[in-house]
DNA sequence: CTATTATTAGAGTATATACTCTAGGGAGTC
DNA sequence: GACTCCCTAGAGTATATACTCTAATAATAG
């Protein structure tokens, strides 16, 4: 493999264990065992390197959120969109969890991420639309659409961010992809309502799978305790 | 004003203008016209005025999340919670955006911030229970008001890091009270579907007066645009 | 007034970290 | 061998920044 792609990949593994912020640029080199100049001479600076992963995710995301335009959409393509954008979300989780920083100071980035928001708003709105036509929910006002959407999108990028807070062990990182998934289970709660009553119950049976067990030092200490207890 | 004091007031407008990570100590001691050594003399270090901050935060929200015991609740306490909750997120908006970084690195923050995550999730399912009783929700399952607690709380914390997001300006602090308060609109979307029928129609007019205006440069490439067009 | 304590200034330091610079190795081509 | 091109090493640098140290000054108490 390529010193160029090794660097990308040893990078993402770096900054998705300790964060980029606690991961240089010497560090990188040195986890690969080569120099930092011949680091540099692969990528301009750090900036660079973060701004080519972010596009790898944006690609993916895109690729992901693809929507087929011959059919009606069902509850497996709902499950399948959710699996899928949650996997992204760990592949690349120190994205979002250094997401401020990092669009602070990387101006392409800042507006590529803003753009790629609106598509993500967007897509997740035809899904919305999609799902609707296949039976799945009822009919909603198109502002309604809107909201819920942008709600969808606060509850699945801001659920990691939440899970390192209601976990109480140190600054390692410790959350497993499982413990990432159940944040379905709150976007299931958010689409409850809207589903129509044939599909209620099929929906809260595959909810269930996802339901958050506690989390933390597994005691009545964890911030969870009480909210969503174990069945 | 003590010293003191001004030094942790300063930190907190500095904090929540540039972002704490942007801010050093030596610029705090120069903003106040007093020396690094002054600073150092006052506090141990910079995450103890960090620690310092957050701790009124908390007393701050927990003071506003207080639940009478005596009545059951309103559509105008429910109004109020939102308000003051987003005041607070206002006054101290530097904590969430650098919340990942913070907890970190400091585990006095981490774990505190942990209790009060807990503390703020009960309260929130106490009000919702509260305003149940009160009438202006359907009755619901326990888990279901555990599950959109945490949505509403997702929702709450996260708003702020979108509204940067989506802003396409440069780094500095361009968001507004104003913006920010329009979160309050998505939480409000968040508890339409489980209102009694009595109360929706009034509770969907206060919700248009949070309606988010067009975010950005107020032109056609926004991240909001197709989704919550202006009245 | 004097002794003590609290506060302040400001130069200075230790460390981290993004990044540079020069020299050179290896492989292919003539 | 010599030339070229791509890649690599590794010492080194410039800068930022949290924090320290000493000495001086104000404030307070006896």
């Amino acid at each position: 493999m390529k010193t160029r792609d090794k660097i990308l990949l040893t990078s993402l593994d770096l900054f998705n264990e300790r964060g980029e912020r606690n991961t240089t640029t010497n560090h990188i080199a040195a986890h690969l065992g080569i120099s930092p100049g011949n680091l540099y001479y692969h990528f301009r600076n750090k900036s660079d390197i973060i701004y080519e992963i972010f596009q790898e995710y944006e690609k993916l995301v895109d690729y992901y959120l693809e929507i087929p335009q011959d059919r009606p959409l069902g509850l497996d393509d709902m499950m399948f969109y959710l699996e899928s954008v949650f996997d992204g979300l760990w592949s690349y989780r120190f994205l979002h969890r250094d997401l401020e920083f990092l669009l602070g100071n990387d101006a392409r980035l800042r507006e590529d991420y803003r753009q790629f928001t609106g598509r993500c708003l967007a897509s997740i709105k035809q899904i919305f639309s999609g799902l609707t036509d296949g039976g799945l929910f009822e009919a909603q006002a198109d502002e309604l659409k809107d909201a819920m959407s942008l709600n969808v999108w606060l509850v699945i990028t801001n659920w990691m961010a939440f899970l390192k807070t209601a976990h109480a062990g140190d600054s390692t990182d410790s959350i497993t992809k499982d413990q990432l998934k159940q944040g379905i289970f709150q976007v299931l709660t958010l689409e409850m309502p809207y589903l129509r009553d044939a599909y209620r119950e099929e929906v809260m049976s595959i909810r269930e799978r996802y339901r958050p067990e506690l989390i933390g030092t597994g005691d009545e200490d964890s911030v969870l305790s009480g909210f969503s207890r174990m069945r």
